[in-house]
DNA sequence: AGCAGAGGGATTTTT
DNA sequence: TCCCTCTGCT
């Protein structure tokens, strides 16, 4: 098949074929970067005739392993043993068992080791209100070591926390990636695969890319793929000048830059990276409509702006008339085809209103962490508990199991070995049973879908997470989400509301990181965009009134129309009750 | 142990 | 504003 067969450009196809060493993709949004990763996985595969389990691709979701896999196995035509595509944990949990057999610690979701760091905390003598921070500073020494500033109740409780988890053979996501390297570095022939390929690369934090260059095949096929102006993950140690370190550390390596965009029109583009301040990509898409920047008084006006403009947009009456640039109009695929995006979660609140009072089908994407149920909380631990009855951490969960069912220990032990035979949906059915548990509906079906994926899971938070992505891409609904969500994905119409000085950017962050996550919220669009602000917001109950978000004033006059907040004269007056005296 | 009231903190998020 | 912790009281 030729590339344009493939439906590849000349850009794509060189970085899908190139057979020359290290490789590094820079490419900007709606490029065609999965596109290419899976094609190249297929050429790697089928073309050079590498064992399809020596190729290694490493994501940073879940979520984006199971498309990629979904892509490449539809090109392989369902290959009996296909490339290995997991994120970085996954990959390192199931390279620890592999080569300590035994030895492999239990691996704990966040929830467990909040649990005890919580209990170091105590140890340490550092009030539990700090969890939180104290939680991250301890995830932050494990990765990348203590700094000065340090104070030694922390450092205590960061020793405290490990010994916790040695002592009861645990490991914490951290250690995965840690514990990994080290035993890399220690046998660096072990375990590399003939080819490795990154996706999100501008995404990896310091571990992860000391991860890349000990997995890197000496055969040095080695392809990264990222776009330094979409990294967003900062707040958790990520950052863009990784892509630099790479090309610095492996000099040989070619870079390869896709510059046609196949999902923004020119307009969007261009305002996109105005704001910061980059190159300009050139856009398959012809020029499209402007933008429409929109201020309104106050957040609750905002929405039903948003809401009514939605209604309109799906209604469709107007829709060719409002498609003024040169993009090709037609019926918008509805609701599933809108989004709209914020700085934060909190802000979908007001918006969720709004279009429940238009009736407006609509998910938000901040779901709840499922395992708040209290139920499948405990389903999980007893799980875990069931599963470590073949490992190491098993005495440490049968005591908490029986502290928090209130059951002598040696019952418990007893409950927890005559499950001990099952396995997948039946041992999790028999758990139900067991320990009368009743689920929420929503909960139930994401375990059925989990299970029917994954009828053997690994471990039974990531089957959880995997079932229970309440946010459905395809379905007939418009969709609510933080931009940081929204990273990725794709829609006709966007709406990027609460573009206030103060929420984007947002108080004290990083300016840069700042823009760049304007920068992915504006590139999401493939057909119209709107912004819209509010002079006046409640947070926290304070009023705080930010004024329209300075990067609006990056974006030059042709490609955007700013219509200020309309003052509204009319003052609700005060009305006690509706059927008062 | 359990509750009432004060007080403080409140993004973004994956594994 | 609202929610979670901590404290002190019963």
């Amino acid at each position: 098949m030729s590339g344009a067969e493939k439906g590849l450009n000349a850009a794509q196809l060189r970085a899908v074929t190139h057979d020359q060493g290290p490789l590094l993709v820079v490419a900007g949004p709606g490029t065609g970067k999965t596109r290419v990763l899976t094609h190249r996985i297929f050429h790697i595969i089928q073309d050079r005739g590498v064992a399809p389990e020596r190729v290694l691709a490493i994501t940073f979701t879940n979520q984006a392993a199971r498309e990629i896999a979904a892509r490449v196995s539809t090109l392989l035509g369902q290959k009996v043993h296909g490339p290995v595509i997991g994120t970085f944990h996954a990959w390192a949990l199931s390279f620890l068992r592999r080569n300590l057999g035994e030895a492999a610690r239990l691996p704990i979701d966040e929830r467990e080791a909040s649990a005890l760091v919580s209990r170091a905390m105590d140890e340490a003598g550092i009030p539990l209100k700090d969890l939180r921070a104290t939680r991250e500073a301890v995830s932050r020494i494990k990765l990348a070591g203590p700094c000065p500033e340090d104070g030694d109740r922390l450092l205590f409780c960061f020793s405290a926390y490990q010994g916790l988890l040695s002592r009861h053979g645990l490991w914490d996501f951290d250690d995965l990636l840690v514990e990994a390297l080290r035993l890399l570095r220690e046998d660096p022939g072990r375990g590399r695969p003939h080819a490795l390929l990154v996706d999100e690369f501008q995404d990896v934090n310091r571990i992860q890319y000391e991860l890349v260059r000990a997995i890197a095949p000496s055969t040095g096929e080695v392809t990264v793929i990222g776009d330094p102006h979409q990294s967003i993950y900062g707040f958790r140690g990520a950052s863009p000048e990784f892509l630099g370190c790479f090309a610095r550390d492996f000099p040989q390596a070619t870079v390869i830059r896709l510059k046609t965009a196949y999902r923004s029109p020119q307009r969007f583009l261009d305002a996109a990276t105005r704001v910061i301040g980059a190159e300009g990509l050139a856009s398959a898409r012809g020029e499209g409509p402007r933008i429409l920047a929109r201020g309104f008084s106050c957040p609750e006006e905002e929405a039903a702006w948003i809401a009514r403009r939605v209604d309109e947009l799906v209604g469709g009456v107007s829709f060719e008339s409002l498609n003024s640039g040169g993009c090709r109009s037609g019926p918008l695929q509805g609701l599933s085809g809108i989004a709209v995006l914020y700085r934060i979660n909190a802000m979908g609140e007001a918006i969720s209103r709004a279009f429940s009072a238009r009736g407006i089908p609509h998910q938000r994407a901040d779901r709840k962490d499922p395992f708040e149920d209290r139920d499948l909380c405990l389903a999980g631990r007893v799980w875990d508990a069931v599963r470590a009855m073949h490992t190491g951490g098993r005495c440490y969960l049968v005591t908490r199991l029986a502290e928090e069912c209130s059951l002598p220990e040696p019952e418990m032990e007893k409950v927890l070995s005559d499950l001990a035979g099952l396995s997948g949906r039946i041992l999790f059915d028999a758990i139900l049973a067991r320990f009368f548990l009743s689920l929420p509906l929503f909960i139930q079906k994401a375990m059925e879908k989990a299970f029917e994926a994954d009828p053997e899971p690994v471990s039974f938070s990531s089957l959880v997470r995997e079932g229970a992505d309440l946010f459905v891409p395809g379905m007939e609904a418009a969709g609510l989400m933080s931009m940081h969500a929204a990273k990725g994905l794709e829609f006709p119409v966007v709406f990027i509301a609460g573009c206030e000085n103060g929420v984007l950017p947002w108080g004290d962050s990083d300016p840069g990181e700042e823009r760049r996550l304007f920068y992915v919220g504006l590139t999401r669009a493939s057909r119209i965009l709107h912004i819209t602000w509010a002079e006046r917001r409640i947070f926290h109950g304070r009023t705080e009134r930010g004024g329209r978000s300075p990067f609006l004033r990056d974006i030059p006059e042709g490609l955007i129309t700013i219509e200020e907040a309309r003052p509204r004269p009319r003052r609700r007056p005060r009305q006690k009750g509706l059927f008062g005296p």
